[in-house]
DNA sequence: CGAGGGCTTGAGGTCTATCAAACAGAGTGG
DNA sequence: CCACTCTGTTTGATAGACCTCAAGCCCTCG
């Protein structure tokens, strides 16, 4: 049975206002979704691939990786979803998505309607820019991806990758840059590198060696933020956290959205 | 000087057609955006990584990258951009990205202020949403990417892209499925694929042994479609084609905007 | 016709995959 | 409390994919 779950739905509203400004009316209407929670095992299946669906997955705790599925059955994660991420805001517009979703490590997930959402994306067109927003925050940090996994060796690509998953641990609330739980096996990270699981395991102990990072029983440590940034290319501008809020101003545009300069006028 | 280039946006309009739907005068909007075009060189950049702009980039002919840049100067192509594409609509909102833009062979770019954008968005909600929607799509074939270069051999993965291309050509009525010009070099197919240049014409060279695809002075020809796609593992789906016009209606919602169920009463 | 970018080819080296087996740790049941 | 099982980690050896460097070739354009 669908019913308001207030305190995990904070998080996605603190993960939105990271970036966009919304009013007390919105923030009120975003807290007030009905959801649907739902335990997950680690390796199960949330979502998948080519399925249509008619919710939207938000990560209450745990863990939650996107992925691509080859024919074979081999799967690249190409996004990991942490407490307070929406993993498939997407679906609302588009609901067969390509993609799958499983869980990382035992994870709650709370499914949200379609339905309910699209409401928010009609009556408030703040909620909609908020929502477009966090989808270009999520294509930017895929994109960003799509470079650790085409041009890095695996110590690079291992290096990035957990650096961006310590920022965003941290921004969470789960754990400090140099020491946060990861409830993920090396196999998981091999498919999130794109590289087997025995060569994560030889490259996780080279990074061990030069105690710049470590990785055992589910805790991760890095002694070393600035050397591991390095070894991995780390720059987190891509995260686009924090930087944009005033670039476009979304509160306040439903009042009266007073138009600058007509396009009409510069028409033909 | 600012002009409103109409026959070149029609494109544009296509594009954001084929997922949604936009009134009469919605279409009109789009269509009399000021533009100011741009010619480019190959391998020129139109946008460097992490520069923040005040425009975006609309591909007008030619065709168009999306890279992340290494450190050490190497690339990786994240997406290609056809006639017809917004590179950056993103931009419109996050304006400072993390990715750069280049131009693949000879190139004309027209530039659109974002403050003309994003009056239109605040406008029109429907085309908010239809650029969300366009957002989304993008999103969707690059997690696509991630797959491909993550865990798929040269031969797959090339595969896959010129099966990719070759639609999205076809889509922008640019060529057939089996049958386009295609001004890349292979260093910049090289870039795609996150391989090396010497190893792409080595594999080019073996699919083109299986008859499989014939790729000579910028003329892509492939003899046997389905033969192609199933090396590539390569199915449309993902490119979010002409299928959810009707599962989230953004037409004629700016109308009235009848909230079905209000998530105030479900709040509790 | 010359120059330059792009393509092609060869040889050797590196990184990563694959396979197989042993090991470790947590949870289970007797 | 001790096997026992299961999953996940570690290790070794071998094979394959891909890279790098370097040189020669070809096409296109001025």
């Amino acid at each position: 049975v669908p019913k308001s779950n207030q305190p995990a739905l904070s998080g996605f509203l603190n993960r939105l206002l990271l970036r966009s400004s919304l009013s007390a009316e919105e923030q009120d209407a975003i807290l007030g979704l009905r959801s649907h929670a739902v335990q997950a095992r680690s390796r199960q299946d949330l979502v998948q691939p080519g399925r249509t669906v008619s919710h939207a997955c938000f990560v209450a705790d745990g863990m939650v990786g996107r992925f691509d599925a080859m024919r074979g059955g081999e799967r690249q994660i190409t996004a990991l979803h942490l407490p307070g991420d929406m993993c498939d805001l997407q679906s609302v517009l588009c609901p067969t998505a390509g993609w799958g979703l499983m869980a990382i490590g035992t994870s709650t997930v709370l499914h949200i309607p379609h339905a309910d959402l699209l409401n928010l994306v009609m009556r408030y067109p703040a909620i909609a820019l908020a929502f477009w927003r966090d989808t270009i925050a999520d294509a930017s940090v895929l994109s960003k991806w799509v470079g650790n996994v085409g041009r890095k060796d695996a110590r690079a690509g291992l290096a990035h990758l957990f650096c961006e998953i310590a920022v965003r641990m941290e921004q969470a609330g789960l754990g400090t840059l140099k020491n946060f739980r990861l409830n993920a096996t090396q196999e998981q990270l091999s498919e999130a590198l794109g590289i087997s699981a025995v060569h994560i395991n030889r490259t996780l102990q080279a990074l061990r060696a030069e105690n710049l990072l470590i990785f055992r029983s589910r805790q991760v440590q890095i002694p070393d933020w600035n050397a591991l940034a390095l070894v991995g290319d780390f720059d987190p501008t891509y995260m686009l956290i924090d930087r944009h809020k005033e670039a476009a101003p979304s509160a306040g545009f439903s009042r009266s959205a007073p138009p600058s300069r007509g396009p009409a006028s510069a028409r033909q």
